[in-house]
RNA sequence: CGGGGCGUAGCGCAGCCUGGUAGCGCACCACACUGGGGGUGUGGUGGUCGCAGGUUCAAAUCCUGCCGUCCCGACCA
């Protein structure tokens, strides 16, 4: 591609609005432009990239034998009132009307529409298993959009669903999927970790996520320094603490504490650790009539509650959202800082290690007094017990081998073991062998493709710019010359070299623009993160060499003219 | 959803407090010089100051409402 034909719409300073390293490059490079909050287009250099990654996801589900097909963006209501997800999908489902006032929605994912072909379309045993996948819009009404294309509402998904006779066969296709995941974010150059997951919103059993790790991700995920177990933090098993009895301790007592209401403060006034009290929190759901609850959930004042825990531990369906002040002062009469569990009418959850306590200090449910010395048999005897907090680094790991730590890291790829969740409320049913009518078995698997790119970016940059893996970069090789509009063999030089690699295959960036300042070349290209890089000129023809140098390199290498391709092809492929 | 910030040329910003000719840097166009790391000079192009209403002789500036956008929070208990 010769720059002269080509935008290359660079930028110095990054826009005010981006906040992490790759939304501020994908700006300066010239790869995306906003078009408003969580939409953005992908200008040809950026979907040269895009379109990098949609290939190497299309052949690896290729080589794993799913079948490539496209279903709507829009879908009607009617299928997801049938799942029943469109009651529970909730404001992330961007909901439409058409002329005749029928509903629709902008598909976030698409089991519905993928389960009602296949129960149309599938009919015996003989035809299982398959896998059906696309790459495809979604859109998703995200409460919050940001990082750029990271979290966006519109997005570009692979999206694969596979069924299957029985569950056996459901695990051969997902561990086949796991390794297909492998192989794709491996070809991407990614340093990625496959890792336990929650199933959230899709539903199902098994399930694991991919994600890239990057001290700019969303999740944070923990892995064993001992064993093999790696888990987003969602599901991360906090084990439960050798049994401890709650010897009878001197007898609990109501201390004035005017004004404290923070943990931290609490510490101070009565001189112990965060591990020493505990926190109360008021979380709000919604039960099967609609109606808002309160729940009581209970972790040690040096503890995180874990949302996704807490929900399964209420066997709830919907999410949970922590309650306001106002809810609080409505239903206790105090601030929420003076909450504690003694005297509490509701339903208690208490976390293992806050439970394992004895003698600990709580608030009182009255503003400016906490109670000391609570025991739990004696003072506050009916409660759950339950995994409810988030692990911190140094917990054992739950497969008993050693401890666990913490890194962040960006999704960019979820698997899951969907089991019968959709096929049987769908009736997608085949019959077996025996003539028999059997409820499909499903699996789902998807890939954040836009997602993918940035995550990419995070991982792999300086202080010049982008620096792509080989398989992804918009251009392998930079051509640029020196002088052009001045030098005569340097101009044919360049334009024989640019002839020589287009025509071996090489995807070739040009910069043929002859007035062109080499610094401000040089800048662009390293920005844009082209892996490698020729510079013509004068001062390297004259001894028949030209210069060239890999994007992570600091030094030029001179390269005799005769032995250009041949070195290439070495740096290229290496 | 709650709180806060911002909205002036493609990008980054100043001007607003104290109303009176709309500015700066980058980018862009022309010419000249320069020519191996975003060069210099001269001259230019480009803005209904987010939108609507109000106050005023006069509004980017003051007031009201709306919209957009970004950040923070929603784990403080």
């Amino acid at each position: 591609m010769r720059a002269s034909q080509y935008l290359i719409s660079t930028q110095k300073e990054p826009p005010a609005e981006a906040e992490v390293i790759s939304h501020q490059l994908m700006l300066r490079a010239g790869m995306i432009r906003k078009l408003a909050s969580g939409l953005y287009s992908w200008l040809p250099l950026g979907l040269r990239v895009f379109r990098n990654v949609e290939r190497i996801v299309r052949e690896e589900m290729d080589a794993s034998g799913a079948l490539e097909l496209s279903m709507p963006v829009v879908q009607p209501a009617e299928l997801w009132e049938e799942s029943q997800r469109w009651g529970q999908f909730g404001q992330e489902l961007l909901r439409i009307r058409d002329r005749h006032e029928r509903e629709f929605c902008l598909g976030p994912t698409h089991e519905e529409v993928i389960t009602d072909i296949v129960r149309n379309d599938i009919r015996s045993y003989r035809q299982l298993p398959i896998n059906f996948y696309q790459i495809q819009t979604k859109f998703r009404d995200e409460r919050r959009p940001r990082f750029g294309v990271m979290r966006t509402r519109e997005f570009c998904m692979k999206d694969a669903y596979s069924f299957h006779l029985d569950e056996t066969s459901l695990q051969t296709t997902y561990e086949r999927m796991y390794r297909t995941y492998s192989n794709i974010f491996t070809r991407c150059g990614l340093d990625y970790r496959a890792v336990i997951a929650d199933t959230g919103s899709i539903g199902g059993s098994h399930s694991h996520e991919f994600h890239v790790l990057a001290e700019s991700g969303e999740d944070a995920i923990v892995f064993s320094d001992q064993s093999d177990y790696a888990a987003n933090i969602e599901k991360a098993e906090a084990l439960a603490p050798e049994k401890s009895s709650h010897p009878d301790c001197e007898a609990m007592s109501e201390v004035p504490t005017p004004g404290v209401k923070t943990i931290d403060h609490v510490c101070k006034t009565f001189d112990i650790g965060p591990e020493q009290c505990i926190k109360t929190l008021i979380v709000s759901a919604t039960n099967g009539n609609g109606d808002a609850q309160l729940y009581a959930l209970i972790v040690r004042g040096d503890h995180q509650l874990n949302e996704v825990k807490a929900q399964h531990a209420l066997q709830l369906d919907s999410e949970i959202s922590m309650a306001s002040e106002e809810q609080i002062h409505r239903a206790f009469n105090c601030t929420p800082g003076s909450l504690g569990p003694v005297g509490l009418a509701m339903p208690l959850v208490v976390d293992h290690s806050a439970a394992s306590l004895n003698a600990f200090v709580c608030g009182a449910n009255r503003d400016d007094y906490h109670l000391r010395s609570v025991n739990w048999q004696r003072d506050c005897p009916t409660y759950i017990q339950a995994d409810i907090r988030n692990v911190v680094a140094g917990d054992p790991s739950p497969d008993g081998c050693g401890q666990l730590t913490i890194k962040r890291g960006i999704e960019v790829g979820h698997i899951f073991q969907l089991g019968t969740k959709y096929s049987e409320i769908m009736k997608a049913r085949v019959l077996d062998e025996n003539g028999v009518e059997q409820v499909m078995h499903m699996g789902c698997y998807g890939i954040g493709v836009s997602r993918v790119v940035a995550a990419a970016i995070e991982q792999n940059n300086d202080d010049k710019g982008i620096i792509w893996p080989e398989a992804l970069a918009p251009f392998q090789i930079a051509l640029i010359p020196v002088n052009l509009h001045k030098s005569v063999n340097v101009k044919q030089t360049a334009e024989t070299i640019y002839a020589q690699l287009t025509s071996a295959g090489y995807d070739v960036l040009f910069m043929d623009e002859s007035k062109a300042r080499l610094g401000s070349m040089l800048a662009d290209v390293e920005l844009i993160g082209i892996p490698h890089r020729l510079v013509i000129g004068e001062r390297g023809l004259n001894d028949g060499n030209i210069e060239y140098r890999h994007r992570r390199a600091s030094e030029n290498q001179s390269i005799p003219l005769d032995q250009l391709i041949a070195h290439l092809q070495r740096q290229v492929n290496a």
